[in-house]
RNA sequence: GACCCCGUAGCUCAGCUGGAUAGAGCAACUGCCUCCUAAGCAGUAGGUCACAGGUUCGAAUCCUGUCGGGGUCGCCA
């Protein structure tokens, strides 16, 4: 409806200016913000006063001006000027009625695909496979996802690149563990099974043997080189990693699969292929040994120039010489117009610089889109990055069981009859659905605060609050023993109850959009809890079932279903399973 | 030292591209279950938007400076 009402306002100012009411140059970038006050309407726009200098007028006097000239339309009810100048429009609650009866017969909840679809490479998740994916891991690995299905559903054509950790020195010291206990014939998987305490073990005997040490460096050599030996072991210890990680995936309702993986090692021959072709486009410099690309965009006040180091002085690459590769590769081969990298922020001078790189080596075309989508770090009640109990790092999955125990207690409380199965079922929804939305409902680029008690509270902006919102639809539909798919309609807004809740059914499009946009979820978790703090309120205020009017016992009960369908789908679009009762 | 981010109610967080009286939830206090799930609804109270200037008809939002907190800065990722 924004979009309807600055398309009006854009044709409103054409004819002004062809009556010379404004400059012919007047090209206003037109805003139209939802009120917070329903005095001052429903939608208002500030164009009058932006525009009154240019107009040579007071900004009432031209805001009288562009009412009178306003293209008619059947959206609007009424229109006003209000305070210094605003422009205050009610929406006619005929046409939302007509909207909510169109989204009614819309699977996609009255969300348009886009026009011109983009081909959107997200990298997100991306653990590394030498440990077991701990709470560092949560953040980029639940936004990504939600931003990723967000896209899909809009009608972009989404690659995943699961970017995950696969190479590098500390897979010499696993490699030489499994080695000694391949040959003390124990039983590998067993011990891989706990990937942390197997990372510990080796780490320990790295730094307790100098002989294993040395084996370790070996290893990391023949590795490199190709060594068919090395490359079964570390194939290995790949394939039991990554089934950790997809467990992980698979519980935590994650849509990344063995396809999406594209780990570091992928890009290796491509190496020095990058270093000569940044040294063919000039771009290379040699400092203490190293190749280093230097650029004027970094530079401090006192002139000293920062650089991205591509290869080591013995000749090996870094992370940046990988993320190089990375980055042509998602150009050339996939194509892509836009790339998204969910990665911590702590990682944004570097990102900064290889975009900076890429678009100088002309790895990337100039209008491909790249996005640093960074996040901040997940904090403990003692205001230091999140740690267990003990001060270990939080295992994901540990995680998980504490969120699930929880969920299972309350649930059990509010529910002392319901079967064990069910129980089960439920307080794994809730449990998973819980952390994430936890996470996902906080602004991405800053810290958070990471506390059970908060998010299963089952109150305020919580994931349970919105899984109840959705189960009390879910009920009525159970009472009424119709199917929710048998709610057609005739929508009558007869009270204030539900053009409010109308009219938040209809922002869905563009709280998706600009999700989309921003790669920001927490602009979706605001609307869903808004819609759901909406819909509590009709569900209080307006008898459904015992409504006295048939049509609009109807009507009431053709809102409840479009609410929770906009729930569903909102929720599914950020990762998160529905329940039919809790 | 340089660069980046942050500072909003006691706590956890929103606040869009500058817009009208800065919003939620928790905690505190008031009401509401013969009524579709009270995991709810309705309400009260709580603010010098770190501070000081500036731009603007209008600043939590933009600019400059100060203070406070965090992060990053040539061979880890």
């Amino acid at each position: 409806m924004k979009e309807q009402i600055a398309q009006l306002l854009e044709k409103t100012v054409e004819v002004l200016k062809q009556r010379g009411v404004l400059p012919a140059d007047a090209a206003p970038r037109i805003q139209v913000d939802r009120t917070k006050d329903k005095a001052h309407g429903d939608l208002a726009t500030n164009l009058a006063m932006m525009m009154a200098k240019p107009a040579r007028t007071n900004p009432r006097a031209l805001a009288e001006k562009i009412i009178e000239h306003l293209v008619p339309s059947d959206l609007v009810s009424r229109v006003e000027i209000a305070g210094p100048g605003f422009i205050n429009f009610y929406l006619n609650p005929e046409w939302l009625a007509g909207r909510i009866e169109a989204i009614q017969q819309d699977p996609r909840c009255g969300v348009a695909a886009v026009a011109a679809p983009q081909t959107v490479v997200v990298d997100y998740s991306s653990p590394n496979l030498a440990k077991e994916m701990h709470v560092g891991h949560l953040r980029s690995t639940i936004i990504g996802d939600a931003v990723a299905r967000t896209l899909e559903f809009l009608g972009h054509n989404v690659i995943r690149q699961n970017h995950v950790g696969d190479w590098g020195t500390q897979f010499g010291m696993l490699l030489a563990h499994m080695e000694e206990l391949h040959k003390q014939g124990g039983e590998l998987r067993m011990q891989l099974a706990d990937l942390e305490s197997f990372y510990r073990e080796a780490k320990g005997r790295f730094d307790a043997s100098e002989s294993f040490a040395e084996r370790s460096r070996q290893l990391v050599v023949e590795l490199q080189s190709g060594d068919a030996y090395c490359l079964k072991l570390w194939q290995e210890f790949l394939d039991i990693s990554l089934n950790h990680c997809h467990e992980l995936y698979r519980r935590l309702n994650v849509s990344l699969d063995r396809s999406h993986v594209m780990g570091e090692s992928a890009y290796n021959d491509d190496l020095p292929k990058v270093i000569d072709d940044l040294d063919a486009a000039g771009l290379l410099t040699e400092d203490q040994g190293a190749q280093c690309v230097f650029s004027d965009e970094f530079m401090s006040q006192d002139g000293s120039l920062l650089p991205m180091i591509v290869q080591k002085k013995g000749g090996g690459f870094l992370y940046a010489t990988t993320d190089l590769a990375a980055i042509r590769y998602r150009q050339k081969v996939l194509n892509a117009q836009r790339v998204l990298y969910f990665v911590d922020i702590r990682q944004s001078l570097h990102f900064r610089q290889l975009f900076a790189v890429a678009r100088k080596a002309g790895f990337v075309k100039d209008d491909t889109q790249l996005e640093h989508m960074a996040f901040g770090t997940v904090m403990g009640d003692d205001g230091t990055p999140f740690k267990t109990r003990s001060g270990g790092v939080a295992k994901l999955a540990d995680l998980l069981d504490e969120a699930e125990t929880r969920a299972y207690q309350l649930v059990k409380e509010k529910n002392p009859d319901m079967s064990d199965d069910e129980l089960q079922h439920i307080s794994r929804v809730v449990g998973v659905a819980s952390v994430k939305y936890a996470d996902l409902s906080k602004n991405r680029s800053s810290d958070y605060l990471f506390s059970f008690d908060n998010m299963i509270s089952f109150e305020g902006n919580t994931a349970p609050y919105l899984l109840y919102a959705y189960t009390r639809v879910a009920s009525l539909f159970r009472k009424a023993e119709i199917s929710e798919d048998n709610a057609g309609a005739k929508i009558l807004l007869t009270d204030e109850y539900e053009t409010e809740l109308a009219a938040k059914i209809v922002q869905f499009e563009e709280v998706v959009g600009r999700l989309a946009e921003k790669g920001c979820p927490h602009i979706l978790c605001g609307y869903l809890y808004d819609l759901a703090g909406q819909f509590s309120s009709f569900y209080k205020n307006c008898p459904v079932l015992n409504a006295d009017d048939e049509q609009i016992r109807k009507s009431r009960l053709a809102l409840a279903q479009v609410t929770a369908r906009v729930l569903r789908r909102g929720l599914s679009l950020l990762g998160i399973e529905t329940l039919e009762r809790m």
